[in-house]
DNA sequence: CGGTATCCCGACTAAATTGCTCAACAATAA
DNA sequence: TTATTGTTGAGCAATTTAGTCGGGATACCG
């Protein structure tokens, strides 16, 4: 129960987008750069980003990825399930409905909890778009759930790098 | 962003002594029969079930594991966490907050969506109980959520075996 | 035109995790 | 006392993750 590294790298890596440009393309060494994302690595979820319709390609000198929509039409949930492998895959009824499976064991039941929860993380994950997030208008804010610090979201000040941060998880 | 074998096992194994304990032990070997679950895998998550309260051994001939508590009383919630690494870990803030991490990059604002769907996934699970599951007594609701057919969730008439189940996902 | 910045693509790999096995022991009931 | 169960800790093959590498293709800029 762990959201990769590549579906974080992701949000964050179009949330810079979304946060840094103008209009004219962002390139890839620029996030790596802010985010502290091995290029490298940057380059291959961008592919699947580009694949799935998250962002725009611009090729040559002063390219890089514009979003593909408008912020506020492209959901975490979007990029998440992109990326990342699906929480809940139908293990029952695969094809025979006539074996009357699944009624056996616990397992069709418990079935039913992942199916739900998945339900639910991707209803909550769409809930949010880009644009929500981009736009810091009212920082402390993120969808109901007060942060704890303003300055967590706020600020902008200095040139340190994301590499600053002390820990190895990724957020 | 899966949920693992180890968290679904865990999940119907305790399912499968609430629903086929009559007060006393139910011996691994069952579990195992009845769900189609290498007996060796078992105890192995057994260990950390008991260890996390969940459980009680009776050990010796007729041994085997009753619930530690009343079904009415243990989430599934409870279990995941206790077998599955954890969704969200703290990434920031890891001792200095004196440096004023995270004010650079997008990680934080992503990351507060990463403690927030952890929170909806905990408290989504917490709201189901192995009671509520081992109960069969309103089968075709499992909180709010119509399952298809009632079949799914009622029948226990055969002697199939779990192996039966003709997709290698684990339920 | 030629160089350089940028994306594009496919293969490769080291490390971690997962899903399981094994061996030997400990307690209890019949 | 023997068969039946849980207890413990180590080990291991396969898969997945988190990248790396090398060599393109494409477009701008002087």
């Amino acid at each position: 129960m762990q959201v990769s590294s590549k579906g974080k790298y992701s949000v964050r890596a179009v949330l810079d987008i979304a946060h840094h440009s103008d209009g004219s393309p962002v390139p890839l060494a620029a996030i790596s750069q802010r985010e502290g994302i091995s290029l490298l690595f940057l380059e291959q979820l961008f592919q699947q980003l580009r694949k799935g319709n998250i962002v725009k390609s611009v090729r040559g000198a002063h390219g890089g990825y514009v979003l593909a929509r408008d912020a506020a039409n492209i959901t975490i949930g979007e990029i998440v399930r992109l990326i990342e492998s699906p929480i809940y895959t139908n293990s029952c009824f695969s094809k025979a409905e006539s074996v009357d499976d699944c009624r056996i064991s616990s397992s069709c039941v418990s079935g039913a909890i992942w199916k739900q929860l998945a339900e639910h993380v991707d209803s909550f994950l769409d809930s949010i778009t880009v644009a929500d997030l981009a736009n810091r208008s009212k920082p402390e804010i993120v969808y109901g759930l007060r942060i704890k610090s303003k300055r967590i979201l706020t600020g902008q000040t200095g040139g340190e790098m994301a590499a600053d941060h002390q820990s190895k998880e990724v957020a």
